[in-house]
RNA sequence: GGCCCGGUAGUUCAGCUGGUUAGAACGCUAGCCUGUCACGCUAGAGGUCGACGGUUCGAGCCCGUUCCGGGUCGCCA
């Protein structure tokens, strides 16, 4: 039977004590680390959130509370009352080593069955069990660091804006669903039958509406839920640091943004981020970059080889030159031996996967180079290409055509990545910055025709105006994205007020009149009454403690996150329910079809 | 949905060209041990080799199907 608290108190956590607090008596709760056994001598490592401390146990000082220790296992929850001693061997390996409490009496609040794996930091348990006992799990140091630095990252999130002026505002969880972009999750309603509320992806237009109640500046720590895949850094839920500013223009958000963001590095982590952040448009992190959330902590940029191949004999760089299309190329530095042929293979394999027709390549070995079109080119065409992608002997040059320009700079933008992967180029610290100038619409292959690349609340750059019905292409937008070393941690805009550009809005996405009214009547109703102009953005806090701690995955910094195939391997989630709840709800589910 | 990687004691792994009773370490149980701290020593328990089917005299190993986990592409306005 377990024991209760009954007559203690805890007065200390277990990793606060030191040498100085020799002599003391002190009540101490945890969980037992390990026990070590010697005979006539027992000593436990106890452990809290704060560390571990030793409790040491004599036979032949106390014998009932020697047999008591004597019968402790791993993960029993114990309190120990005693006088903190100096330990006659120190262990220099743990911050209260050089102490030890000297156990009078102890108490076995509760007994615990041997644990599916040691509770250990750096385990090396597979991640599935781990997280089947997430309770578990989570006691371990690396766990607790890193949701403590999340509680602290919040706080300070809060401290921030609170002195900035914002106001934090709860938005609602049951909300109308109104499917633009990612799915939404659904929530059936029991007093309209047929009918469901949605989840929110973002409070979006809950928060453009406190804009014009007058709020000025709002801000959340909204959970947001989107019903698409998972990646390891993308969760279905995820907590979203969310806010939105009156009377302001890009610039006033990437100023309070980067503000935020020196704030929170120096308060959490005591790291001075250069400031202002440097800004890349959308078109120039495509161009050198391949990729609008670039990682700029090394080089290899894109090389446009188009004019140094125009007119060479080799057909995949003439075709695509001819169809509209380019020829890029990234240069490895030092990369021969690292980029073997064999290796070059395996990304060829990859660009493939990624949609690419194929990889050409020219290895700069010490003695001459090799390519894949050597023989189509003459030397003297060989020679102009290296001279203009900078190659060296030493070097390997990727290089990708295609008669689409997008496909070629975003292939490049993962192939760099992946070779410095195998580079093992050097990505240190932090090298945060905005992307800015999105393009307002997107070509959509398969519908032939332009889609808005944001929500349709996004503000175009007020010299586009004029070609938003004529010209998509040459529209860009006020939207913005903070990255940070590869992640995109960020993204916002400055919104339409104008009632009249919302409708042109609405039409150049193929919204109909009375369509838009059935959706977003309600926000375009609200700027008919003085809608202040407004903007703001939306960062991923998960993302943010992610790239704060270094995590390789999202998981490591949510407590209870979802796996792969969106389950919860913990409590089985999501799980079939009772045919009375689904009665309630007027729902029949349709029997899967028999194979 | 596509592609890639993985699944063998509680855990992490090894297991040859298909061949006797599937091994190791840690953990666990018991005993011994007065200064350990990853304590030590001795002994012991512990396996549906993810599942199903096939090939074979014989399958952890080969083949097929399937389930599960991870990564990634699609997707994520």
């Amino acid at each position: 039977m377990a024991e209760t608290l009954k007559g203690l108190k805890r007065t200390d956590y277990c990793g606060v004590f030191r040498k100085e607090d020799a002599g003391r008596e002190v009540t101490v709760c945890g969980w037992v680390q390990r026990q070590r056994d010697l005979g006539q001598l027992i000593f436990v490592d106890l452990r809290d959130r704060t560390g571990i401390v030793q409790l040491a146990f004599d036979e032949s000082t106390d014998r009932a509370v020697f047999d008591k220790a004597f019968s402790v296992r791993s993960e029993y929850v114990l309190a120990a009352k005693g006088v903190v001693r100096v330990r006659s061997s120190v262990n220099h390996d743990i911050p209260t080593g050089d102490v030890e409490i000297a156990v009078s009496e102890l108490r076995i609040l509760n007994k615990a069955e041997t644990p599916p794996f040691e509770i250990v930091e750096n385990s090396t348990t597979s991640e599935t069990t781990r997280l089947k006992y997430r309770y578990l799990d989570l006691r371990r140091p690396d766990l607790q660091r890193n949701l403590l630095l999340r509680h602290r990252i919040a706080k300070s999130t809060r401290d921030y804006f609170d002195q900035q002026g914002f106001i934090e505002l709860e938005t609602p969880i049951l909300i109308k669903s109104t499917p633009e972009g990612a799915r939404d999750f659904l929530v059936p309603s029991r007093l309209h039958h047929g009918e469901f509320y949605a989840l929110p992806q973002s409070p979006q237009l809950y928060k453009q509406l406190s804009m014009v109640a007058g709020f000025d500046r709002y801000v959340q720590l909204a959970r947001c839920f989107r019903d698409e895949d998972l990646r390891a850094d993308r969760q279905p839920e995820f907590t979203q640091i969310d806010l939105e500013m009156s009377f302001v223009d890009v610039e006033d958000v990437l100023e309070v943004g980067e503000g935020f963001l020196a704030h929170l590095f120096r308060e959490v982590l005591g790291v001075e981020l250069p400031m202002s952040l440097p800004r890349l448009t959308y078109t120039e992190a495509m161009e050198r970059y391949g990729s609008d959330k670039p990682d700029v902590r090394f080089g290899m940029e894109l090389i446009d080889l188009t004019e140094a191949v125009r007119g060479c004999g080799f057909g995949v760089f003439a075709s695509a030159i001819e169809g509209g299309g380019t020829v890029r190329a990234i240069t490895a530095k030092n990369a021969v031996s690292a980029l073997t042929r064999k290796e070059i293979d395996k990304l060829t394999e990859m660009v493939r996967g990624i949609g690419a027709k194929g990889l050409a390549w020219v290895r700069l070995t010490p003695d001459g180079a090799a390519s894949s079109f050597a023989k189509f080119l003459t030397e003297e065409e060989i020679a102009a290409l290296l001279k203009t992608a900078g190659a060296e002997t030493g070097d390997v040059v990727l290089i990708i055509a295609d008669t689409v320009k997008k496909h070629v700079l975003a292939t490049l933008g993962a192939l760099r990545l992946a070779v410095a992967d195998k580079l093992n180029i050097p990505r240190e610290g932090y090298r945060p910055l905005w992307i800015t100038d999105f393009p307002f619409f997107e070509y959509d292959e398969e519908a032939g025709q332009y889609v808005a690349m944001h929500h349709p609340f996004t503000a175009p750059l007020d010299e586009c105006i004029p070609y938003l019905d004529s010209e998509p292409d040459k529209v860009f937008a006020k939207a913005y994205d903070l990255v940070l070393n590869g992640i995109e941690l960020a993204s916002g805009s400055i919104r339409i007020t104008d009632p009249e550009l919302q409708k042109r809005m609405f039409a150049a996405l193929g919204l109909s009149e009375e369509e838009a009214y059935r959706k977003f009547g309600f926000l375009t109703d609200a700027f008919k009454y003085g809608a202040p102009p407004h903007g703001g953005m939306g960062i991923g806090l998960d993302r943010l403690v992610m790239q704060m701690l270094g995590a390789p995955t999202l998981r490591d910094v949510v407590a209870f996150p979802k796996v792969q195939n969106m389950t919860e391997p913990m409590t089985e989630c999501p799980s079939p329910v009772d045919e009375t709840q689904l009665m309630d709800l007027g729902i029949t589910v349709r029997k899967e079809e028999q194979a």
